[in-house]
DNA sequence: AGGAAGATCTACT
DNA sequence: GTAGATCTTCCTA
């Protein structure tokens, strides 16, 4: 397996965004390594005026310091969000990772989620707040290279599979902007509600 | 020092 | 569909 390279994340966020679905989610976790394929992710643009919490927090100013291809994670409403850093050069912008599909270590998510029903597996990533703590994703891992293979963290290229893209506006999001920044593999059961 | 609000989730009706 | 839990940062005093 190749983890995607600097290059990939270095370019306007939305194509990022478009182009991270379908592809692998790895965390390496003592002796077990969990995995899920991206199916949902939003797009954060410059001036990007819809999220208060971004400008709150001076994210962006935050994010031009950070290399593109590194995990940003931060908490929202007490669950921790999952964020890749991907911009063109100069400017600054992110990926939130909304929703993965389960592939290896599920008994090892179930674990990590527990006190939860998860009758169907279904409910175990179909969120950002949700994914986070299947995987054991936490503040402990910001600032992770994703394009490196030894991170506990990374990101992995898939082979080439055909998939329909639709699109929306963001979830949650107080004031979004007009475009569509949100990105979803169309018909998969593991997208968010 | 205290309160409000946020890129959320669960459990309940 | 709505309420309450959760935790961190920002704003006001």
């Amino acid at each position: 397996m190749k983890t995607l390279t600097r290059d990939f994340y270095t370019r306007d966020p939305v194509e990022v965004a478009k182009d991270l679905l379908n592809k692998k989610i790895v965390r390496r976790l003592g002796h077990d390594v969990l995995s899920g394929k991206i199916v949902e992710t939003e797009a954060y643009v410059e001036n990007d005026i819809a999220s208060k919490t971004l400008r709150r927090r001076k994210v962006f100013g935050h994010l031009a310091d950070v290399e593109c291809g590194r995990a940003f994670i931060y908490m929202v409403h007490g669950n921790w969000l999952l964020n890749a850093i991907a911009h063109p050069r100069r400017s600054v912008g992110g990926v939130l990772i909304r929703a993965v599909e389960p592939l290896e270590g599920v008994e090892v998510m179930r674990k990590n989620r527990n006190a939860v029903n998860l009758a169907n597996l279904t409910n175990l990533t179909n969120g950002p707040g949700k994914l986070t703590k299947a995987l054991a994703i936490a503040g402990d891992l910001n600032g992770v290279d994703l394009t490196d293979r030894r991170s506990y963290l990374m990101i992995t290229d898939e082979k080439k599979q055909v998939f329909e893209i639709a699109s929306s506006h963001r979830i949650g999001v107080a004031r979004d902007l007009p475009q569509p920044l949100r990105f979803f593999i169309k018909g998969n059961k593991f997208v968010s509600k």
